[in-house]
DNA sequence: TGAGAGAGTTGACTTAGTCAACACAGGAGG
DNA sequence: CCTCCTGTGTTGACTAAGTCAACTCTCTCA
């Protein structure tokens, strides 16, 4: 148990340290880590309201509103009133938010597989097995398509339960 | 290799809301994560210059100067030119300074211990695999008992290259 | 029909983080 | 001994990030 509490801890330090390098990526660029993180949501749920967004990535009401107008304003977005409905008004990509959202991804991937290229095919299926169970044990609402099923003494297996994306 | 790098980012966007929830923990404490592990690694290295902490927490020399002035002004730390230099004052922890530290420690340590509690022993030291692991893969730059030696094909395997704190 | 709930907006504010100019101590070379 | 250079820390001035509460609007339902 002290075991485990140390590694999860020593991997916290790890990561965040992670995440701060890839956030300094976006420096120089016209938007940053947490603007393309909302972009990637956007594009992956559209048409998507504002107040989801916010519990998806645990923004406050009035940034994300903030947020919002500024991609509004940079044509990234639109905001149309769901027919019959004007409480909220859900948002979608303009052509423009699409494909800025598209080249993010790129540029994401690109990075990420600078630091996944320099590893072996089989340490990269080590890799996906280790952060897929880690996120798994850690997240207990994850639902993406695996599940965890203790096959062998000692160990537990990770199992693809749908289609696997693996 | 696409595989793998839809597997980090998955696990990319998992861990920045893990450590937000993290960072909320200290809500209505007299610290928030920055300044706990800023504490940390003071507490882990003390006496430390405030230079070498700004490397290890990749922070901007005036926000370190002012979080130092900060945990000085609230009798945390103190600073005492090293003999014979006085161009750095390495920090070392006052007695509150330590008792706060060990604090601090103590609540990390049940936070985390509630999110692993859950786990079954098996799962555990899965969790403790998989963190260990994806660190030693995706930082070059860890140096802390462990090295990664191919054993098995399709499979790297673990190993304590000194006495093992697994 | 009017109370209430939920979505979003806005102003006022606090905190975090960045940047550049500066001061100051010590080391190295003339 | 001077002077230049480097590294360490400090400060002011700023921008960006994030928070909070008050408010508006629209719809639902008793």
């Amino acid at each position: 148990m002290e075991t485990a509490i140390d590694a999860v801890r020593a991997f916290n330090r790890f990561f965040t340290r992670h995440v701060g390098a890839m956030d300094a990526r976006f420096l120089g660029t016209d938007t940053n880590l947490a603007e393309a993180r909302l972009l990637f949501e956007i594009a992956r749920r559209e048409p998507v309201a504002a107040a989801s967004l916010q519990t998806i990535l645990g923004i406050d009401r009035g940034y994300m509103s903030r947020m919002v107008a500024r991609f509004e304003a940079r044509g990234w977005i639109v905001r149309k009133a769901a027919a019959r409905d004007d409480r909220s008004r859900p948002i979608t990509l303009t052509k423009t938010g699409r494909t800025l959202a598209e080249d993010i991804d790129q540029r994401q991937r690109a990075t990420v597989s600078q630091s996944v290229g320099s590893l072996s095919e089989m340490e990269q299926n080590d890799l996906v097995r280790s952060l897929t169970m880690a996120r798994l044990l850690l997240d207990p609402t994850a639902e993406d398509g695996f599940t965890l099923r203790t096959a062998r003494v000692g160990e537990v297996s990770l199992v693809a339960s749908r289609q696997s994306i693996l």
